[in-house]
DNA sequence: CACTGCCTACCGTCCGGTAGGTAGAATATG
DNA sequence: CATATTCTACCTACCGGACGGTAGGCAGTG
């Protein structure tokens, strides 16, 4: 059985996701978990609170998943295959939090703020760093590693927004659908047709 | 110089996409229209109505330039190429406008809710015909076109993300990298290097 | 003298947050 | 073992303030 600060954490999630973070009342989160307004002011000092208390561990648990799926990978093309993978496969297991991460930055405090787009930052310069590695070995395309790295994570946000947990497609092969968009995108080498090696 | 109506959609504008719609007020918007609070609702009727406009005349000045980027071209990668182009460096253009079209979905009545996504969806339908024509002809990859025509847009939309009009790089060409990614990543066949990676 | 485009003053509602209290479980004390 | 104390997890009642929106007035223009 999940403790009451539990119970409103989730339903905080819930709720900062379907109706967003401003247009949601402590009072409602409250009614939810069948408690009145003044005992979530038990459990969380202030509402911001619970909104950063809710990114901080979306980033840790996105950036600790990462470096999970990438230990062990030398080869450029396995590690940025494994890192799409792995960036898709959570967001699309956590699709409520990683949204609320992506779309209500504005409803934390300026130092709160920071600390979030920091553990941003970090978890971007490690799809940065496979990128720049790719184009140094003339294994990608060389070009704008930080428009780059932007435009994969954006892309592979892309299947949380559609995403229904019981629809037709299971999320691994989702996920390989954007490793292999990317690794097309990234790769150096003429735009014209190539010649094939069917992998069959 | 502007008329008031306009001045007030610019300042919502501006101000919906840097605090949001629902941390923004009519009060401020008036403050810095300098009229008061009250003169809003000479011009507009309610405060969601501004909101709905912006979306309309966004989502419709959006369809049309890509209407206009597509006539006469026949050949499917030019189509692509045409319409990535025309979405980017519209995004680009008007980064607040599209932002707030993409964002504050939520602000809406169901009524008008509804009519934005209609236009999103009839929107999203021309690049999703491109996609399956070129998936028949064996241009592209054959592969689903809902997810492809999803993350080409979102992928697209991340430019407006850092883009910045006075930055080292112009819209043509951030256009073009978007364009290529693209392309490449939808392109049919194989490359070497995949086949053996997913072999091994 | 009517209409446009703004004003001042106000309304009811809801919000985040606080003050202070209490039932009951846990813990300390004799 | 019985009593006293403290702590946990909630409650009711309330506060000041901000919000979207309305009523009604008024100065300038055609």
């Amino acid at each position: 059985m999940p403790s009451m600060t539990e119970t409103i954490t989730a339903v905080a999630i819930d709720l900062f996701q379907r109706k967003g973070y401003f247009a949601t009342s402590i009072s409602e989160i409250a009614s939810q978990c069948g408690i009145q307004k003044a005992s979530i002011y038990y459990h969380y000092p202030s509402k911001e609170n619970i909104l950063f208390h809710i990114q901080e561990v979306t980033m840790a648990d996105l950036t600790a998943y990462l470096r999970e799926n990438l230990a062990g990978l030398t080869a450029i093309e396995e590690r940025m295959g494994a890192a799409v993978r792995s960036h898709v496969r959570f967001h699309l297991n956590r699709q409520k939090e990683t949204f609320i991460a992506n779309s209500e930055l504005r409803g934390l405090t300026p130092e709160h703020y920071q600390e979030i787009v920091r553990q941003r930052d970090e978890y971007e310069q490690i799809f940065q760093h496979i990128i720049r590695e790719g184009c140094e070995e003339g294994v990608f395309a060389a070009a704008d590693v930080k428009i780059l790295s932007y435009a994969i994570l954006t892309l592979c946000n892309a299947g949380a927004i559609w995403f229904k947990p019981r629809g037709r497609m299971s999320v691994d092969a989702i996920a390989g659908i954007y490793e292999r968009f990317v690794l097309r995108g990234l790769r150096a080498g003429e735009l014209a047709t190539v010649a094939v090696v069917q992998a069959g």
